[in-house]
DNA sequence: TAAAAAAACTAACAACTGTTAGTTTGCTTG
DNA sequence: CAAGCAAACTAACAGTTGTTAGTTTTTTTA
């Protein structure tokens, strides 16, 4: 059945995203996904084309998602900065349902052939929209009025890296430490007592 | 004569890192290492002892050169916040006179065997002193009483970020951009009209 | 329970990997 | 100019890689 293809097609990704984060795309061989699934290399190809189709399912659904969320926050009519803890939000709540993928992502998007070209799209205009954001907020006198590439990299990088450090946080409450973060990316750590 | 031989081993040093940081370790042959240098494979064997000792290079003297930079700040009796500052140039100036090398610090550390739990003590200590740093400013109430983790992850993940960002600059001002990161970092981007 | 479909297997391939051995080239120096 | 040496070369190795073909086993379905 269809269906069941699909299950099994997508525990392979899965266990695959998973050793990608471990060691990256390029030294993780079929040979050790099939060892981890307790089955043969060969067995793979029951499920899936290549090793590349798997890079491409794990990276392009969620660039897909991210492109998404963000779409629907620049939409609404809220403030820049609600935008921003809400880009906050999204990104926590990605990262932490995907920290193996987001490894890929991150990573070993270098290594996409066919989809290459179509991600770096989706990236540049995440980033381009996101410096929108940023820039309108600038207009408002919401956000200060800085250099709007610094404070774009900054937020991003933070929230690009989430996925490093998510695993280690025992008890993860999205709604939690999107609050904190947004804190401290937005406010900073400053203790302005003048 | 050995100053030449070090010449040269540097050199393929340095051809790897550019090639690591576009494919990372993994995925980087002898071979391409050798056709960027316009030679054989088997003639970097003259200057090299493996690819291992390639990545080994790399990354242990970077990390070697942030610890060794935190040390100099910590010993230091600036106040917190100023720490916080001298942290960033630190960052900035290494990552901009290192950016091929950063990648493989970043992303390439697994890959490391005789070495890893070396490379692995030197993180945790550096993660240790940075969050020290940061506590410290809390108490003395020149930082906001927050989350420490979530500001020394903020913080050090858009430092360890930078590799990926500078070589975009076209005018890069270690100076210039160290204070607006700080800025950014430290103070936030929130315009507190109230 | 028999047929069909799904999912595993064995065996093998051609290409590529890091590395070694032995040799040749070309520059430096006495 | 001859000797010595750094640095390149060719050829080859044993192991690993992604993938295919063909076959057998297991599960689902009628």
């Amino acid at each position: 059945m269809k269906l069941k293809a699909e299950t099994r097609k997508s525990e392979i990704i899965q266990t695959a995203a998973k050793l990608f984060k471990e060691k990256g795309y390029s030294a993780v061989t079929m040979r050790d996904i099939a060892a981890e699934m307790g089955i043969k290399a060969a067995s793979l190809y029951n499920h899936i084309t290549s090793k590349q189709e798997i890079l491409k399912e794990i990276i392009i659904s969620l660039a897909e998602t991210f492109t998404l969320g963000l779409q629907d926050i620049q939409k609404s009519d809220s403030s820049s900065i609600k935008k921003l803890q809400d880009i906050v939000r999204l990104h926590v709540s990605i990262a932490s349902q995907n920290t193996y993928e987001m490894a890929s992502l991150n990573n070993d998007w270098m290594h996409l052939e066919e989809k290459l070209k179509y991600y770096l799209e989706l990236r540049l205009n995440y980033e381009a929209e996101f410096r929108n954001i940023i820039a309108q907020g600038v207009k408002n006198n919401e956000i200060v009025n800085g250099n709007v590439e610094v404070m774009l990299f900054s937020i991003l990088s933070t929230l690009r890296s989430l996925y490093l450090w998510i695993p280690k946080k025992e008890e993860l409450n999205v709604e939690n430490l999107s609050e904190q973060l947004s804190q401290v990316l937005i406010n900073g750590i400053n203790n302005k007592i003048n």
